[in-house]
DNA sequence: GTCTATATTTTGATAGAC
DNA sequence: GTCTATCAAAATATAGAC
C-alpha cells in the first residue's frame, strides 16, 4: 500500500477511508492525512471529491473481477466456487463486525446521498450477481439461476447488516 | 405530522430527513426548513444534533413497540403475526427502494461515524429480534427461535439492502 | 417561544511559490 | 509534483432583541 505513485496511494487510502468512515465523512484532510501529502498537493491529482469516488469504485470494481477471476482459475467445481463467496463473510468477519459490507454500505450511503455515483457503485453488486447465477447454470439450475443468486446475495448481506449491531 | 408541539414537529420532520437522506447529510438547516422554523428557535428545543438523534430514535423506539403490540392484539395465530413482519416490506416497497431500510441503514451509518448513539439505535433491531424470537416459541421451536428469528430478520435486511440497486 | 444576527469551525476548492 | 497560504460556502452553535 505503501508503493506505488501518489495518485494510487491516494485512492487506496480513499478507498480504506469511504469503507471504514463512509464517504461524505470522509474530508481531503483524512485522505491527505492518510497518504502523507499536503491538501494542496491532493488537488493536483483529483480536482474534485466526486473524481476520487470514481477511482475509487473503478478499482473496486478491477478488485472483485479480478477476484472472481482467480475462483474461476482455483476452483474445477462451481459448488467449491460458491463456497468461496460465502467465505467471505468469515474470512473477513472482524472488519464486517466493525464497519458492514463494503458494497452494501457504499450503495446504501450514495442512495441517500442521491449521488449521481450510484449506478457505477452498484456495478459491483452486478458482478456478484452475475458471476453467482453462471455458478447456478452450471450447477444445472439455469431455471432459476438468478434467483438462487439474488436469494444467496441477499443472505449475505442480511449477514452483514446484522453483524454490527449483533456482534460488536 | 403538522399538529402538535413544535418539538414534536422538529422530531418527525428529522425522523424522516435521517431516514431519506442519512443523518449526517441532513442539516438543522434542513430540518429547521422542513418545521417551517428559523434555526435559531431550533436551539431552543435541542441543544445539539445528538440530541434531536436521540429523540428521533425513542420515536421509533415507541413505534416499533406500539406496532408489535397492535400485531400482538389483531393476530391470535403466530404465524400470522409474523406474515405481519414480512409484509412490512411489501407495504414499503416504494420507500425501501428509494432509501433502504430505516433500521439497518440508521445502524450502519452511525457504526461509520463511531456514534455513541449506536447502542441506542441498535434497540430496535432487538425489539424485533425478541418479538420474532417469541412467535417462534409459540409455534413450538423453542430450541431453535432465536436463530429463526435471526434468520428471518438477515433475510429482510438483505432483501431490503439489494432493493435500492436492483429495483431503482 | 420565536426571531435576526453573528461567531467559530470545517470543508471543498484555488492560486501561486518552489 | 509538492508545498504554503487563502477563499468561499456551509455547518454547528450562541447572543440577544422582541
Amino acid at each position: 500500500m505503501e508503493k506505488g505513485n501518489t495518485r494510487d496511494r491516494i485512492v487506496d487510502a480513499a478507498d480504506l477511508l469511504f469503507y471504514q468512515h463512509g464517504f461524505e465523512h470522509t474530508s481531503f484532510a483524512d485522505i491527505a492525512g492518510a497518504v502523507g501529502i499536503s491538501r494542496g498537493n491532493f488537488y493536483y491529482h483529483f480536482k474534485t471529491k466526486d473524481e476520487i469516488l470514481t477511482a475509487v469504485i473503478d478499482l473496486r470494481l478491477a478488485t472483485t473481477r479480478a477476484m472472481l477471476r482467480d475462483w474461476d482459475e482455483q476452483k474445477w467445481r462451481s459448488s467449491d466456487r460458491i463456497d468461496c463467496f460465502i467465505h467471505i463473510l468469515i474470512a473477513n468477519q472482524a472488519k464486517i463486525v466493525k464497519y458492514g459490507c463494503p458494497v452494501g454500505s457504499l450503495v446504501s450511503e450514495l442512495t441517500k446521498l442521491n449521488h449521481a455515483a450510484q449506478d457505477h457503485a452498484n456495478g459491483v453488486f452486478n458482478l456478484f450477481r452475475n458471476w453467482l447465477a453462471v455458478q447456478f447454470v452450471q450447477m444445472g439450475r439455469a431455471g432459476d439461476a438468478d434467483a438462487l443468486a439474488m436469494h444467496l446475495l441477499a443472505q449475505s448481506q442480511g449477514v452483514a447488516t446484522l453483524a454490527v449491531p449483533f456482534m460488536m
